[in-house]
DNA sequence: AGCTCAACCTGGCTGC
DNA sequence: TGCAGCCAGGTTGAGC
């Protein structure tokens, strides 16, 4: 589910009740995380006030005063905002109560993560897990040509397929796998190709694209705000209308040809044959 | 350095 | 109905 506009929706939701909040009290339930909850978590947070949340690529940033937590929803995670009266689920592996608002990270599949990098580790930056993070896709250094120049330099000599290219956010960020597919067809490129051989043009598509395609996505997130965050069922879908993704076999929304599924580097790519050169 | 692949874990769906 | 087998939004780390 969390790619980068599930990320940024769920950060834009969860900020105003957390922003300029103050640690009350931290429940680990489950703490077998892909990495292990620090144990001492608890004790580091306690009476800390959260000042900010930003999201770096698809990790959400917490800023307190003595360091910034790192939170990663991995493929099944979700953040909800409740009353810490309400009963926690089952699957709420850890939970931040600000006073009477509880923040409860929901992940079946434990393949997220809460990790703490302490203030005098220096900046954010350092934190090995961000470190070799692609840029930002709205940021200045992937819009206009800086978008195209990057995907382009950076890919010459690679011999993998643009789909993982793509997909491994080592250029940029937050394209996660359902969004890889959709921003290929937006640009009509195949996703088979080697990233290697895909001329500038091409990338110029596709970066406009991966902008197009990841800020109508955070777009259609952003009107079901409110139910997601304050949902304690099923989090909100915000599967946006996918013109190939999980569509195999379906008529192509442009030409009618049937979308194809294909397997690469273990996931799932769809496009359309005709499409898709 | 770049490529491929196993691994982490749980649930839901398909097909026998 | 039951159960085995496969698939799922992400990412690291090992081995070549």
């Amino acid at each position: 589910m969390p790619e980068l506009p599930e990320v940024e929706v769920t950060k834009l939701g969860i900020a105003p009740y957390i922003e300029g909040k103050t640690l009350t009290e931290l429940i680990v339930h489950d703490g077998r995380f892909r990495w292990p909850v620090p144990s001492n978590l608890k004790k580091i947070l306690i009476d800390q006030t959260c000042s900010a949340i930003h999201r770096r690529g698809k990790y959400l940033l917490f800023y307190f005063e003595r360091g910034v937590m790192v939170l990663h929803l991995g493929m099944t995670g979700v953040l909800r905002i409740q009353k810490i009266q309400e009963e926690p689920k089952k699957y709420n592996r850890i939970e931040f109560h600000f006073g009477d608002t509880a923040l409860r990270f929901h992940d079946p599949r434990k393949f997220g993560s809460v990790l703490w990098h302490p203030i005098e580790h220096g900046p954010i930056e350092n934190f090995p897990l961000l470190k070799k993070l692609g840029v930002e896709p709205f940021e200045n250094e992937f819009s206009g040509v800086n978008g195209t120049k990057l995907l382009y330099e950076r890919s010459r000599g690679r011999t993998v397929s643009v789909k993982q290219y793509l997909l491994a956010g080592q250029v940029v960020v937050g394209v996660g796998n359902i969004y890889c597919s959709e921003s290929l067809f937006e640009a009509k490129i195949n996703p088979k190709t080697p990233a290697g051989k895909i001329s500038k043009p091409r990338y110029e598509r596709l970066a406009k694209a991966v902008q197009l395609i990841l800020k109508k996505a955070i777009q259609a997130g952003g009107s079901s705000l409110k139910d997601f965050v304050h949902s304690d069922g099923e989090p909100g879908h915000f599967m946006v209308l996918t013109k190939v993704y999980d569509r195999a076999g379906l008529p192509c929304k442009e030409c009618g040809t049937p979308i194809k599924q294909i397997t690469q580097g273990q996931r799932s790519t769809y496009y359309c044959p005709q499409c898709q050169k």
